[in-house]
DNA sequence: GCAAAAGTGTTTAATTTACACCCATGC
DNA sequence: GCATGGGTGTAAATTAAACACTTTTGC
């Protein structure tokens, strides 16, 4: 994911970098054309129980009008020592830009790329080739994010009318624009498998969580109903695995208060 | 994957259709500065029970002389129409040039899509973002492929010997160009996950098979010996669900002779 | 006969699933 | 006290791992 960079090498590799040097100072690049790069955002959340999405309303041709992803250009330089912008850093841009999230609060989203999408027609204006990612956004950040200043321009919209191929054949109100409908599909796949692999869940409920706050999120992920003991047991061997540990404090809830529990931040690593 | 479609709609949708059609006549890109995109391919195959990717000498600047993988520029064209080659396309012609393979023959190689590159600097020359992905190419077709026409060229070399990070910093010699051992590092984990998961075993053996060729491979990819009887069990329970076939005839081996299968070719089906 | 690998079976442990039941609290 | 959901335990079923043993061939 870094620049790729070569040991300081002995008197014939240095002589070698020397000539390097020289071809690249007088390297100009060919005039074949080239693709428009994006980043498309798939910005999900729970809230009251349902998975969401994050939508913005298109107000410009082509799709006028239609739901499409968030997303924009990935900054390119045209100077070959000042290349632009890596392609997480865009999609972080991209998510405080059309969100309104301070910096620091976007910090400590969670975002994965997904798939490339680079199929020839799939923006009717020119060849543009996109970069797909996942951002999870905890139901606590919700209130501040204010879509790009503008309210009526985005919303979220439940996932689950709107990936399901049968609400989506019914639905033509929420037809999305491009080849939204297939990046959306392919991030919900990731995911879901990502869920039940590593410990993203955590990314969805506050700092300081019960385990059915964590179980709801995985609930509305999936789409279905988890048992309460079974998931508690899966969930209290990863205090062992110290992902997890007690918080202070008891959660009041509708019944028996609930034990609060606290996510130990990682080292990022993941295969 | 598909080119973005709407449906020919009501009188209304149809008067935005015409609406959007002039604009796109009308429309003229940006002149911003575009990346360069390219196809990278991570090409994999098990011959003599080891696990080895295909390389390229580079003999041109930069990186002359060192070990790359094979890959090339995706088409794009300059007209809204002709957009150019879809990314899988791109990859599968770039299979074909640097392999010398067939259109036909190369029509039965497994191809599927890793992660994006876009680091800036990652190419010394100028921005260059590569779509990565990984080739399965069954050890039947090694003798046919010529890269490029030329031998010294390409090699087949050991992935072991160059994955492994103790390795890598002993072997100065087989250090990659760009990023490309961060690329190998991704597609080998991602078609590590893949094997256990899904069917891709079968496209690094021949047409029919035995059940130790099968086992081999996974060792090879593996990196270690898998308990013959439990392989065989678990191998079995795939028949059962129509992935496997018994072919005719028995493959002579040091001992006694073994059974041979056949995979039968499914939907391209994937969670 | 003997080595070597195919092929089969058994035993044990670990994991998942289903479900019963007790416990503390708000009302 | 009783409904509600938190929290705990257990038994059955499934899957994975370890390994012993029998069979069929080449030499």
């Amino acid at each position: 994911m870094k620049t790729a960079k070569r040991k300081p090498g002995s008197g014939e590799r240095a002589e070698q970098e020397d000539d390097e040097e020289r071809f690249l100072e007088g390297y100009r690049p060919g005039v074949y054309p080239r693709p428009s790069v994006t980043v498309d955002l798939v910005v999900f959340t729970v809230t009251d129980r349902r998975l969401q999405v994050l939508l913005v309303r298109r107000s410009e041709h082509p799709f006028k009008g239609r739901w499409a992803l968030p997303g924009g250009f990935v900054r390119v330089g045209d100077d070959r020592k000042a290349q632009g912008e890596d392609l997480d850093a865009a999609a972080h841009r991209e998510l405080l830009e059309e969100t309104g999230l301070s910096h620091t609060t976007s910090a400590g989203v969670f975002l994965e790329q997904v798939r490339t999408f680079g199929a020839p027609g799939r923006d009717p204006r020119m060849r543009v080739i996109s970069v797909a990612y996942y951002a999870l956004v905890r139901p606590t950040l919700i209130p501040l994010i204010r879509a790009g200043g503008d309210a009526s321009h985005a919303a979220w919209l439940d996932v689950a009318e709107l990936a399901s191929p049968a609400a989506r054949r019914a639905a033509e109100r929420t037809e999305l624009a491009f080849d939204h409908a297939d990046i959306l599909d392919a991030a919900l796949a990731k995911m879901r498998a990502d869920l039940d692999r590593t410990s993203i869940g955590f990314e969805l409920v506050p700092e300081s969580f019960t385990i059915q706050e964590l179980r709801a999120v995985h609930e509305a992920v999936r789409g279905e109903p988890l048992d309460p003991g079974n998931f508690r047991k899966r969930f209290l061997r990863s205090i062992e695995d110290g992902v997890i540990e007690a918080a202070r404090g008891k959660r009041p809830t509708a019944s028996k208060p609930a034990s609060v529990y606290r996510f130990v931040r990682p080292r990022r690593g993941d295969g």
